[in-house]
DNA sequence: TATTGTTATACTCTATAACTATA
DNA sequence: TATAGTTATAGAGTATAACAATA
C-alpha cells in the first residue's frame, strides 16, 4: 500500500492520541484506567495471583491487595485459595466482572463506531487491517518483559 | 486488502490493549498520564486557557489549576494573562516543557521500535498505513466534543 | 449577575515499611 | 530463611463547595 517504512517516533505519536481519546472517551466512567485493566487481564489470561497482577499493572503488591479488595467488594472477582501452596491467593473474575467489562467495552464500541462512521472507507479498512498487527505488537512486549528497566 | 469490515468492538478491544501495552511501556515513569496528556495537548494545539485544559482531560476546573501549578514549579509550563480578559489565564508550554515531553517521546519510540522490530513486515506495513486513519478518527472525536453525556 | 480561576476540605488511590503465615 | 500476601501510615491527585476578581 504505501512505501513509507514504519517509524517508533510516529508509531508512539499515534498511539500516545489514542490514550488521549480513549481517556476522553472514558471520562464519564467511574473505572479506573488500572481498575479496567485489571479486569481485562483476568478476563483474557484468566485467574492469576496477586504479585504477578501487580507486576502485570505497574503497581505494588499492597496496592494490588486493595484494588482486590475493593473489586472483591464489589463482586467483580473472587479470592481463591491456590492448591498447592497456601500461601498463593488466586483472583478470580465473576460472571458480575465479566459483565461489567462487556458494558463497558459495548459502551466504547458504540462511541467508536460513530467516530468511525465519519472516516472515509480507505481508512477504515486501514484501521480493520491494522487491528492483528497491533495484536501481536501487544504481545511482542507481554512475551518481552523483565528488563524493562528504564 | 482484507474484506474484513471494521467493527468497533474489535477496534475497542484493539485499542484497549494499545492502553495497556503504553501503561506497562510508562511503568517507570514519574508522569501521570493526565500530566503527559496535558503538556501534549499544549504542544499540539498551543497556549490554552485552564478552563478547558480541565475540558479538554476531562478533570475539574481546580484540577487542572492545580496541575498546572504543579507543572509551573517544575519549570514545565508559564501562566499568562489573556490581553483582552483579565480574568483568563493562558498556559504556555515552556522549553523545558517541550524538551521533557521530547525526551518521553523519544524513549517511547524507542521502545516501539524494538518491539516493532518482532513484527513481519507486512505487520509493520499495516501499522504505518493505519496511522493516518488513526490521525482522523482522533480528529473526529476533537470535532465532535460536547454532547458526550453518558 | 455571569464567568474565570483559586482556596479549603474530604476522599480515593498508591507507595514504603512493618507484620503474619506458609514453604 | 525466603516467599505471598496483608496491615499501617503517609503522600499525591482529584472532586465538591465556597470564595475573589473581572466582565
Amino acid at each position: 500500500m504505501t512505501k513509507i517504512r514504519l517509524d517508533g517516533a510516529a508509531l508512539a505519536g499515534g498511539l500516545e492520541r489514542v490514550v488521549s481519546l480513549l481517556r476522553r472517551l472514558a471520562a464519564g466512567d467511574r473505572i479506573s484506567l488500572t481498575t479496567a485493566d485489571t479486569l481485562r487481564t483476568l478476563d483474557t489470561g484468566g485467574p492469576c495471583r496477586i504479585s504477578e497482577l501487580a507486576a502485570l499493572e505497574g503497581v505494588t503488591q499492597p496496592a494490588m491487595t486493595q484494588l482486590v479488595s475493593r473489586l472483591e467488594h464489589d463482586g467483580l472477582v473472587e479470592r481463591r485459595s491456590h492448591p498447592d501452596d497456601a500461601r498463593v491467593v488466586m483472583v478470580h473474575l465473576t460472571a458480575a466482572g465479566a459483565e461489567r467489562l462487556q458494558a463497558r467495552r459495548e459502551a466504547r464500541a458504540r462511541l467508536l463506531d460513530e467516530l468511525a462512521g465519519r472516516l472515509s472507507g480507505d481508512d477504515r479498512d486501514a484501521l480493520a487491517a491494522a487491528l492483528p498487527a497491533l495484536e501481536r505488537l501487544v504481545a511482542a512486549q507481554t512475551t518481552y518483559s523483565g528488563s524493562t528497566t528504564t
